[in-house]
DNA sequence: ATCGATGTTGTCCAACTGGACAATAACGCT
DNA sequence: AGCGTTATTGTCCAGTTGGACAACATCGAT
């Protein structure tokens, strides 16, 4: 319409990335509910009409941000995990996650009542944290140093446990990082019938995050 | 302004209660993020400049809403309790709860950190949620049917694996309630040396509950 | 009976929303 | 070089939002 500048062109691959990647440093801000189009383009630099030009309505916005934040997540902790020993692996995994990461589990739960596009992800994401926790349950189990009954049954039970105690350290606030770790490791402990401690001494490196919300701007 | 009819007054606390729980009805079909004073006064049946004049701004409305709900629900939980056995009592609280119950608490987390006075209010109800079962564990001990080396700790414990079993069930819902059940009873019974088994004969009324979303209108 | 306090209404507003679309500019292909 | 595709922009729109406020109605106290 106006004068037409250069508009500094991208591919449409890299464009969608960058939108995706704006639209999760916009709901670490003011979570899912508070994603508005407008936002998203002032973020990434450009006109609001453009993110729709990438997606069809806001709520695909929405869960496909949520789908590459988890899809990413996933693929990075499943790389980190399987260059660890079993009961490393098993720590880390279980160990507190960065708040920021947390945070979009927590603002999805609540928004996927209203949103099944992202009630289907969610499921999708949840059993994959599971299948890869039993894998991990597995290791530990091959190396003669714990028992389980049903990988499954306990990854299902465990996943559980690090989720609850996730909502109480990092929405509630109500326990710190060490008590998060603590409780989870101790019933981890006592579900796999592991040495008492060995989780809390494999010195973990706490698994999860490379979506890496960016500098606020 | 216009014609003024009858315009059928009410008690200054009567509108208020009127006011909250309508807020809870839009709470539980939109979240606390999708309440709009416009919304609750349809609801309510008055003009949304009436809602201004009870809660002074929107943020006040939406905590006073769940200060509400959680208050008067564990308000009859507590008696509900009392009057049951001890083992009955744990496992009527570990229960998996009515779905919209736990909504309100799992929306509550995600808006807590974008809303003070609710991050405030989720603090002090958690905090009242653990000593209800650190008190409910306290007469399982005292009757010499299992063992906490300190019901605080346990029932933090407890609360967490609660909490993320109830996620799994009714946000996530990739477990049913007898898969969410039998996950807490079985920590719960570990945890605090019970019979095996123990929980889930209690055959226990699901505690929680009674601020009642009322008929969807 | 009078009057102040307050419940209640209608109406206004500036800001923001998601969506739509024509115009334009850069690109990829032949 | 020409042409179709598409990334990108600017602009419009109808609807909704939270907030403000003056007018009016009802009540309780005196």
């Amino acid at each position: 319409m106006a004068e037409r500048k250069s508009p500094e062109r991208k591919s449409s691959d890299e464009r969608r990335d960058e939108i995706v990647r704006s639209t999760l440093r916009i709901v670490a801000a003011k979570g899912f509910a508070g994603v508005t189009l407008r936002d998203v383009a002032n973020d990434v630099g450009v006109v609001h009409g453009l993110i729709r030009h990438y997606f069809s309505s806001r709520d695909d916005l929405v869960a496909a941000a949520f789908d590459f934040a988890v899809t990413s997540e996933l693929a990075s902790d499943r790389a980190l995990l399987d260059g660890l020993n079993p009961v490393a692996a098993l720590a880390g995994w279980l160990a507190a996650t960065p708040e920021d990461h947390y945070r979009v589990w927590i603002d999805a739960w609540s928004e996927a009542e209203r949103t099944p596009a992202l009630a289907a992800a969610l499921d999708r994401h949840h059993r994959d944290c599971e299948a890869i926790l039993a894998r991990v349950i597995e290791r530990v189990v091959d190396a003669g140093l714990g028992a389980s009954a049903d990988p499954a049954v306990d990854a299902r039970l465990l996943t559980a446990v690090a989720d609850g105690v996730a909502v109480q350290h990092h929405a509630v606030g109500i326990i710190g990082v060490n008590e998060a770790n603590a409780i989870v490791y101790s019933v981890a402990e006592r579900q796999l019938a592991l040495e008492p401690g060995i989780l809390a001494r494999a010195n973990p490196v706490p698994a999860r995050g490379n979506w890496a919300v960016a500098p606020a701007r």
